[in-house]
RNA sequence: GGUGGGGUUCCCGAGUGGCCAAAGGGAUCAGACUGUAAAUCUGACGCGUAAGCUUCGGUGGUUCGAAUCCACCUCCCACCA
């Protein structure tokens, strides 16, 4: 067995990774063997998105510093609903939708911890396999009288449902922290799991798992809850006017994902080193020592960047990325060949066939969505928001033909400042 | 089942017969300034070049005219049972 970092809690400190914890002494004691922890991702869309990018990070934090690590992929948990600070009842999603999403997810969570490593390698579980099969009565009776409606009401995390005028809460999604309590005991008894994370809106349900735990089995397990990752300017994390930026690179590039990073404000840069990469301390010191002396541009949004989207995409998934960023923002869009445009075809960049012989250029617009609607294509020609390979155009009129594009074949449609598409004819 | 309150443009939220494509705020977008940052300022923010067209849970009605009034339906919420 690997020797077990006994910093961990440290670490995770420094890097403001710890929001709450169970009786934090004997947790950092607990911690000086191997343990197995978990956390939970519940199925509601084919793909996780950034926002689980923390927990998923920490998982290997823990597996690195000599931990087993559980993904628990929620295939029972995420056709209930959890409550946790929601202000709405959700929509329950079929279960055949749910399954779907669980397979995707599962491959998602396996790329950031490692399996057949060590003792301590990571597993992927599922709490329908032990949720599915227990009747009601059972769990009234087993499960159910272990908990207090009274304690239950009084969580901060369904309060404002209950309180709240106008909105309510169903049995269903009020159940929810019981089930995931379930599954906290159950993996305490199955596999010796004595530790869950999760997100800062987690601490309700962790809470209750660990009474669970004790209460079914007498175990002391323990709960450690991450901070919910906040932005300066007060906006989500994780929302760009694109919507939400995803793990899954058919659902956000990897040049997407990428410029993701790059756009973080300064504010929350050093912040965001901390809680997204594996850099040291003092490595992340010294970036922030060297962007204070310096002028201008900082260095630490671009380490952030290929940090993080290295480690969700890879290497090869990096490259990509940077090959197109460098080609739109800083060359010479004229400069590049034939091979570099169809290279940026290849890795990604925002691309579509033209079609037709000739095209308006606000039809272009439209087209390839740069526009929402031919009034938006106006107004963004007229303020001059618009270039063409380079140059701007503020032609209401102007037109696309092969004859203007590089090497006949392509024209680089720019929209505002960040935003590109490669139009192949 | 009863009573009461609600469903407005991405979100919150005004609007109770014409002056409403619909206040205000937020989010978002563009321009200027910059560092592909923040802050700030300016502008845009249903569709349409325009005339105009289509919106305010749904359907029908009253009216010269409705998001606003009436009927029915539907969904949500609270309280009571």
């Amino acid at each position: 067995m690997s020797a077990v970092d006994t910093n961990l809690l440290a670490d995770l400190e420094m890097r403001g990774l710890i929001n709450q914890m169970t009786s934090p002494e004997e947790l950092a004691q607990h911690l000086q063997e191997s343990r197995t922890l978990y956390c939970g991702f519940d199925p509601t869309a084919d793909s996780l998105h950034i926002g689980s990018l923390v927990p998923l990070l920490v998982l290997r934090r823990f597996q690195e510093a000599g931990h087993k690590p559980l993904a628990l992929v929620g295939g029972a948990t995420g056709m209930i609903g959890d409550p946790s600070f929601k202000a709405q009842e959700r929509k329950l999603n079929d279960e055949e939708t749910i399954n779907g999403w669980v397979e995707k997810l599962k491959h998602q969570v396996s790329a950031l911890i490692k399996f057949n490593d060590q003792p301590n390698s990571a597993e992927v579980v599922n709490n329908y396999d032990w949720t599915h099969n227990v009747d009601v009565l059972t769990f009234l009776r087993d499960i159910g009288k272990h908990f207090s409606v009274n304690q239950m009401i009084q969580k901060e995390s369904v309060k404002q449902r209950i309180d709240r005028e106008g909105e309510g809460i169903s049995f269903t999604e009020f159940t929810y922290m019981i089930l995931q309590a379930y599954d906290f005991s159950e993996l305490y008894n199955q596999q010796a799991c004595t530790l869950q994370i999760g997100g800062s809106d987690q601490w309700g349900n962790i809470t209750a798992g660990t009474e669970l735990s004790r209460r079914r089995y007498r175990g002391q397990v323990f709960g450690l809850t991450l901070p919910l990752v906040t932005k300066a300017d007060g906006t989500k994390f994780g929302k760009t006017e694109s919507g939400t930026i995803w793990l899954d690179a058919s659902k956000t590039s990897q040049y997407a994902f990428y410029q993701f990073w790059i756009n973080t404000a300064d504010a929350d840069v050093y912040k965001f080193l901390r809680y997204f990469t594996f850099l040291s301390e003092a490595e992340m010191l010294a970036i922030e020592e060297r962007d204070k002396a310096a002028q201008g541009r900082p260095e630490a949004q671009s380490v952030l960047a290929r940090e993080v989207t290295q480690l969700v995409h890879g290497e090869a998934g990096l490259q990509a990325a940077l090959r197109i960023s460098e080609a739109l923002f800083s060359g010479d869009l004229a400069q590049l060949t034939d091979a570099d445009l169809e290279q940026l075809y290849q890795d990604g960049m925002p691309a579509s066939e033209a079609g037709a012989e000739s095209l308006a250029l606000v039809e272009a617009l439209v087209k390839t969505g740069l526009a929402k609607s031919n009034k938006m294509a106006r107004e963004f020609i007229g303020n001059g928001a618009v270039s063409i390979n380079g140059e701007k155009c503020v032609d209401l009129e102007a037109s696309l033909a092969p004859v203007s594009a590089l090497h006949g074949c392509y024209h680089v449609l720019k929209r505002g400042k960040k935003l590109f598409h490669l139009l192949r004819w």
